[in-house]
DNA sequence: ACGGATACGAAG
DNA sequence: TTCGTATCCGTT
């Protein structure tokens, strides 16, 4: 009797689609397989087998089952519970999971080495080859370079027998993790936190803890000690570690090669293809026992996770804007949940929701006291701009500079903080009043010096600087508004000239190499004044910095979305957090408009409950998360008529369900991204509503026909 | 009238 | 994703 295998593919299509189960192929769920799909053959994987007795349609048949292990099955429940989840078709996250899988193998390397024989014609150029190769094994490209030679040299060598070419197999296998080394030394604080996530990994099953401690509690530390009393309870126990961004994936690389004396498992976007293909195969294999990655990693083809942890919980990179739209934390848990494991969320400045979670007894809560070590928590301080505002065209008021140069000539160091990358966000003609945007986006556009061009920040679009506004025509009109860490660089420049300043934003910092440099740079005391955006304020150590200058601590509670407050504590939290390690006090000033706005009193008198307990007291009442859910669809087309036509049928189509409020459509804040204009959506349901599940019936109400297209957004961080 | 570029829907 | 087919556009 033949059976139908479900094969499910990674393409966003809406179902895994019906082949029928060869003769003696014997399909497992989770087996990869080859199918054809239209003229060609796709990877794909079996995620249900059933009698084909009585069925009538003829269906093509599975090509061959592939040479690699089966996809684990909780993975596979993993995909399909996330595309429920995210309301999309599983084939996404299904993509998403195979990513490795699909990447080159690594190449043997060709090294050249000295056979012993002697050449022919001994000349000079041949002579300074064999010593090289004599050196030590190299490619041939590299022993050309180091001999000063071409590459026809080293070709008669090996012509001649001179030199052999040794084929060397790239490192596939993974170090084991010795979890018996020893930790750090923990305080009482760290001791306690670790003994009560020692004892939720030994008793196994899903648990979550969070991990609540200020900059400098040494969380890592402690979840290293849960890691290691996972890896020792079951030599077969994976670890998956989630970072918000690549930049901090090399210090807790590092961190945790030193704790377990092996190298682990490395995922994110920057990764190379070949090594992100070891890394699949490691941990589908089980042979990659700790993996250290973004937010992708959490697609991995575990074959036994036993904890995930996931460190900056509250950081809004964990969220994924487009394509597959996913929030990593949360689905962090989920997966947790699915494969009956520890989760361990970590965080200074923990998000409302896990809070609120940890409120309630659903997460273990333990708390970090102490700095650890000697330093004690920055003073924090206000730099009311109203009474001190800096000169006109400048943006470091006279109190914060009168600081940085007495913190300067203790030979200690500054960071100043800017979210804002580039000179100047805002080019406008003095003339006609024209800001300049992008042709297809309505963003500004954003000046950028180093370059000499505008930048749109959305979609990339960039453009040298005219001479004359193209709106109106005249000449040296444009002028340039606002602050960017470039311009705050040229500012802190011309008050100390002395000083050497850096830049670190994804302009001057595009790969996890070059962040790993400049902060070398800082923490061996090669920089003086730090101007950063974000990128800079998370996670880093720097021990000589004792002063951390906010520019524009009012600049996050500007868009005023349900988030602003919220985010601004957190990142200015966590900037401030920077200033004063080991023995050395630090200072923080927040140069504002709003010292009265309950963010920055709550900042200035480092009181984070109060802050907690009044914005948990405004979302209760206006039942939004943590105490209510929201969903945004943004449907969006490059005809407008077109696009107001669906979004009334999409209104019309909306179910009418108890605790489920539809809000829209409305223009989005950008109404234009990349020649398509965007409506918004927005649904706030109760706590007790199937938020996904009302989204998808919502969905399949309608059928957006031509260029329409509609996303919609789980729990959505962005309102642009 | 034709070829090339482009948009769209289907694939089990 | 990848492909075939329909459709649009500019040129001949």
């Amino acid at each position: 009797m033949s059976r139908i295998a479900s094969v499910l593919l990674p393409l966003p299509l809406p179902e895994a689609f019906d082949y029928a189960e060869p003769e003696g192929m014997e399909l497992q769920v989770g087996d990869q397989v080859a199918a054809p799909l239209g003229p060609n053959l796709m990877r794909g994987v079996v995620t249900g087998l059933r009698d084909g007795a009585g069925h009538n349609r003829p269906l093509k048949a599975v090509q061959a089952r592939l040479e690699e292990p089966a996809l684990p099955e909780k993975t596979l429940e993993f995909v399909q519970w996330a595309a429920r989840y995210a309301v999309d078709a599983p084939g996404q996250p299904l993509a998403i999971a195979l990513r490795g899988a699909r990447a080159p193998k690594a190449k043997p390397q060709k090294l050249i080495e000295p056979t012993g024989v002697l050449p022919g014609r001994p000349t000079e150029a041949r002579l300074k080859v064999l010593a090289a190769a004599k050196a030590g094994a190299a490619s041939a490209a590299d022993l050309a370079r180091a001999a000063g030679v071409s590459a026809g040299v080293v070709k008669g060598l090996l012509e001649e027998g001179a030199l052999a070419v040794r084929t060397l197999e790239p490192a596939v296998r993974f170090e084991a993790p010795d979890p018996l080394r020893a930790g750090s030394k923990l305080n009482d604080s760290q001791a306690a936190a670790a003994e009560v996530l020692r004892g939720l990994v030994r008793d196994g099953g899903f648990q979550v803890a969070l991990i609540d401690g200020v900059t400098g509690s040494g969380k890592t530390e402690v979840y290293l000690e849960a890691a290691a009393e996972a890896l020792a309870a079951d030599p077969t126990a994976q670890v998956l570690i989630l970072l918000p961004e690549i930049a901090l994936t090399q210090a807790v690389i590092a961190r945790v090669a030193a704790r377990f004396g092996a190298q682990p498992g490395e995922w994110h976007s920057d990764v190379a293809p070949p090594a992100r293909r070891r890394v699949w195969e490691g941990v589908l294999s089980g042979a990659c026992r700790i993996v250290v990655g973004a937010r992708s990693a959490l697609f991995l083809p575990f074959r036994n996770l036993r904890l995930v942890v996931v460190d900056e919980e509250h950081d809004s990179s964990f969220k994924q804007e487009e394509g597959f739209i996913y929030h990593a934390r949360d689905l962090a848990v989920a997966r947790g949940k699915i494969e009956a494991s520890a989760v361990i969320l970590a965080s200074a400045t923990p998000s409302l929701e896990t809070l609120r979670n940890a409120e309630t007894g659903r997460y273990h809560w333990l708390k970090l006291s102490a700095r650890h070590g000697v330093a004690r928590l920055p003073d924090i301080d206000l730099i009311d701009l109203r009474d001190t505002p800096p000169e006109s065209g400048r943006w470091l008021s006279p109190p914060l500079v009168a600081v940085m140069g007495e913190t300067l000539s203790r030979g200690e160091q500054v960071l100043l903080f800017l979210n804002r990358r580039g000179y100047a966000p805002l080019v406008l003609c003095r003339a006609c009043g024209e800001r300049m945007t992008a042709p297809d986006t309505d963003s500004w556009l954003v000046e950028h010096r180093y370059s000499g061009r505008l930048v749109c920040h959305l979609t990339g679009f960039s453009m040298a600087k005219p001479e004359a506004c193209p709106h109106c025509g005249a000449r040296d009109s444009l002028v340039s508004i606002g602050p960017g860490v470039e311009r705050v660089e040229e500012e802190a420049r011309s008050l100390f000239p002395e000083a050497r300043v850096a830049v670190f934003s994804s302009d001057t910092v595009f790969d996890a190499r070059e962040a790993k440099r400049l902060i070398e740079a800082m923490a061996a005391g090669e920089i003086d004044i730090l101007v950063a955006t974000q990128a800079a304020a998370k996670g880093h150590n720097f021990p000589n910095l004792t002063l951390v200058g906010v520019v524009d601590a009012d600049l996050g509670l500007r868009g005023g979305d349900l988030r602003a407050a919220e985010r601004t504590y957190q990142l200015l939290a966590q900037a401030t957090g920077r200033a004063g390690r080991k023995d050395r006090p630090g200072r923080a000033l927040l140069q504002t408009y709003a010292p009265d706005h309950p963010v920055m009193q709550a900042l200035a008198a480092q009181d984070r409950e109060a802050f907690v307990a009044a914005e948990m007291g405004e979302r209760e009442l206006a039942g939004l998360p943590p105490f209510g859910r929201l969903a945004a669809v943004v449907a969006s087309d490059v005809d407008a008529a077109r696009l107001d036509a669906f979004c009334r049928e999409m209104a019309e189509a909306a179910p009418n369900t108890p605790g489920v409020e539809v809000y829209g459509p409305a223009d989005a804040p950008l109404s234009l991204i990349r020649g398509r204009r965007r409506k918004r959506f927005l649904v706030r349901a109760d706590r007790t509503v199937d938020l996904s599940a009302y989204m998808a019936a919502w969905r399949a109400r309608v059928r957006p026909k031509g260029q329409t297209r509609v996303a919609i957004d789980i729990d959505p961080y962005s309102f642009l």
